[in-house]
DNA sequence: CTATTAATAT
DNA sequence: TATATTAATA
């Protein structure tokens, strides 16, 4: 139980999930050719699901924002709602509700280490938000969860100083799992507990967003034909898991429609991962679309 | 306009 | 339940 304050972010790096292991909101559980076959978007432009019904405002950065990098930065590209391929979707493409999305612990955990690494001060859903280069995350969906996860950082403060450790069966304790499951599997930083401003520097790591990933295009190439799923060894081993990430999403090909994808969720096995997560118990609606962002799975 | 928060809705 | 949405406020 020895472990120094600063080791968690010795390995914070190492706890993120690999961009391989990522799933892009566009095709989470759906086969390539079912995404094909219901023309759900192009990887090409790494551009997702991003279809805000009305609102979405852009153009204003003040904030850091990833660089074009070498894409010629067509700023923004108002999809023009195409619709017509009747299949099912033939709702104005505005207005549209995206499904429920689902915080996996990893994705919780891209949550918290974005956090620490801004430093509380920064930590405001936008911010949060372009920091964990989430496609398909919207600043709403981070201000949702950040509500509730500040809630639960109140609510351990009192109880305990030390309180994170609750991940994968060590000291669970002093908060009830089923309050909040989510939170406790994923470590959360010292500085979150104690309100000792850091006033001198707040971010520590330079960040780095998404190692890897050194060639920037194949993104396309890689969902059809996957080469090969390394790592994991599955002994099924038939899964594809594409890219993730918003980084350069502005690349615009071709104005399709924008196709929002509603997933079964319909999870057979985990070939690599570690839990299996049964839903549907949860879903007491029966039939709720939502949205996977990338494979569940814990550290 | 964005952030925060409480209340409410699905 | 967990997440979304709304309204009031800063």
């Amino acid at each position: 139980m020895r472990e120094d304050d600063s080791n968690w972010f010795s390995r914070w790096e190492e706890q993120l999930p690999p961009p391989e292991e990522l799933m892009p909101l566009s095709q989470t559980l759906i086969t390539p050719d079912l995404a094909i076959a219901f023309d759900i978007r192009n990887p090409h432009t790494t551009n997702t699901i991003n279809a805000n019904p009305q609102h979405q405002q852009h153009h204003q950065q003040q904030q850091q924002q990833p660089p074009p990098s070498s894409l010629p930065s067509s700023t923004d590209f108002a999809d023009s709602g195409e619709l017509g391929s009747g299949t099912a979707g033939e709702e104005p493409a505005r207005t549209l509700k995206r499904p429920r999305l689902v915080w996996t612990p990893q994705l919780h955990k891209r949550f918290v280490d974005a956090v620490a690494h801004l430093g509380i001060k920064n930590a405001v859903p936008k911010t949060i938000m372009q920091l964990m280069s989430v496609d398909g995350l919207t600043r709403e969906n981070v201000a949702s969860h950040l509500q509730k996860y500040r809630l639960y950082l109140k609510r351990m403060q009192g109880i305990s100083s030390a309180g994170g450790g609750g991940s994968g069966g060590g000291s669970v304790g002093v908060n009830d799992p089923a309050t909040d499951h989510l939170f406790a599997s994923s470590p959360v930083p010292p500085h979150f507990l104690h309100p000792v401003a850091r006033p001198n520097s707040d971010h520590y790591m330079p960040f780095v967003p998404v190692p890897a990933i050194h060639h920037q295009q194949q993104l396309a190439a890689a969902q059809y034909h996957r080469p090969v799923g390394h790592f994991g060894s599955p002994p099924n081993g038939h899964f594809d898991n594409p890219f993730l990430s918003r980084q350069q999403q502005h690349q615009q090909q071709h104005q399709h429609q924008q196709q929002l994808h509603r997933i079964g969720a319909q999870m057979h096995h985990n070939p690599v991962g570690g839990y299996v997560e049964d839903m549907e118990s949860a879903n007491a609606s029966g039939g709720r679309k939502v949205l996977t962002l990338f494979p569940t799975g814990d550290d």
